[in-house]
DNA sequence: CAGTGGTCTAGACCACAAA
DNA sequence: TTGTGGTCTAGACCACTGA
């Protein structure tokens, strides 16, 4: 017996909803019966639904009955969606082109954010984010050097939160603020956009789980060819 | 005999943790023992421990004990934070002006989000936002009229999800999209802005818990003076 | 009213951790 | 080995929903 059986009966379950044997908004047949057809007791069916109530798969009404939850892929996009999220969710490729990458001093507001001193370096990267070929998003990444001193640019620049978390640190808390800006030169040159047309600004601190801040992230997306989504 | 033991047992335990009887770390008495000391069965006692895990208040560790889990304060604010939420975190006095109020028929935008007939009327309501007397934010809200038809025009505006869960509606899904446009002469004059500089933008649809769309806001904030903040 | 989920019992055996 | 949490049973009574 490998598995527990609760486990077992909540991907049977699950599987069922999959190939459409239970449909969205459908009553699955009640718990008693359940438990005779699985031939497990009640609170062991039991088990299995409160698990998949938790995903979001099933929602149970007093008195009424076990329904298939509406939606399936909006559930995990409770909160905000990254980059290639979207991109994806809209049938499109994300891809990224590394534009700069530079150990120096900090800014005033990087040292601020970051919360480290003035002689303590920073790794800077600068990217452009695409969705099928189409400039999207500058985005301006930030890292105290001796966090990441021991890492490879490759790792760095593409999986970074896996490689530290493969080093030991524990990825905390995430802030981000989110506002408006327009399009200056500089904007208009990387992203191929209209000098004057609307930017979506985004900035973002990310703290390892003692509350230390890792990065510190700028980004400033074509409004025309972006939007944010949320869910809750 | 009001709340279920289960959840009784659950909030003695959360009390008890937090006048420090049990502190952060310690190992709290085996489910046998509590289950003896609160006069129920195991699987009950296991109830009132499951719901402390899943607040993230206890950790469980199998074949050691059942801990007292670390953080405590930051629970509360994750996911987008409303107008009023980021206005008082400000320190300043969120207030809404109404400017118009109106029934009649859908615009195409409207129908399609909200999932109506065109003969269907829709109540539009538009109000500006202010903190501390400065114009933020311009708001549009179209609610299928039918939903609201006996609703007085006060409660609507004011108090509209409170008083359509008094009248037994419940709320479910909330979808919110941000991005950002060019501030043009209507904005500028209801806004107090200049033409030409960034705006954030927010659509949102929100959904009764049976997936009916009853909600579809469109808002502009003047970026200068506002920007969305969120945590996870 | 009958059927449903919500709660609860008093046991049982298991796998795992720590001594 | 002893104590822990993990799983499971075969019942029971309750409150709620919907016909």
């Amino acid at each position: 017996m490998e598995e527990p059986m609760y486990i077992r009966i909540h991907n049977q379950i699950k599987r069922d909803i999959e190939k459409h044997v239970y449909k969205v908004g459908d009553r699955i047949p009640a718990e008693r019966q359940l438990a005779v057809k699985f031939g497990v007791s009640r609170m062991t069916l039991r088990q299995a639904i409160k698990t998949l109530e938790d995903e979001g798969i099933l929602e149970r009404r007093l008195g009424s009955g076990t329904y298939v939850a509406s939606q399936k892929v909006q559930e995990k996009m409770s909160g905000i969606m990254s980059f290639t999220e979207i991109t994806e969710a809209n049938g499109q490729t994300p891809s990224s082109k590394l534009i700069t990458y530079q150990i120096g001093k900090p800014s005033l507001s990087e040292k601020e954010r970051l919360g480290i001193k003035p002689d303590d370096e920073v790794l800077r990267m600068e990217r452009i984010r695409f969705a099928d070929d189409t400039p999207i998003c500058h985005e301006v990444v930030t890292i105290p050097y001796k966090l990441v001193e021991n890492i490879s640019k490759d790792d760095i620049s593409t999986h970074l939160y896996e490689t530290l978390e493969k080093n030991g640190y524990q990825i905390g808390r995430v802030t981000e603020h989110i506002s408006a800006a327009v399009c200056n030169e500089n904007d208009a040159r990387l992203l191929k956009a209209k000098k004057g047309e609307a930017l979506i600004t985004r900035r973002q601190v990310t703290e390892l789980s003692d509350g230390k801040p890792f990065e510190y992230t700028r980004a400033r997306y074509v409004a025309e060819r972006f939007e944010f989504t949320f869910s809750k």
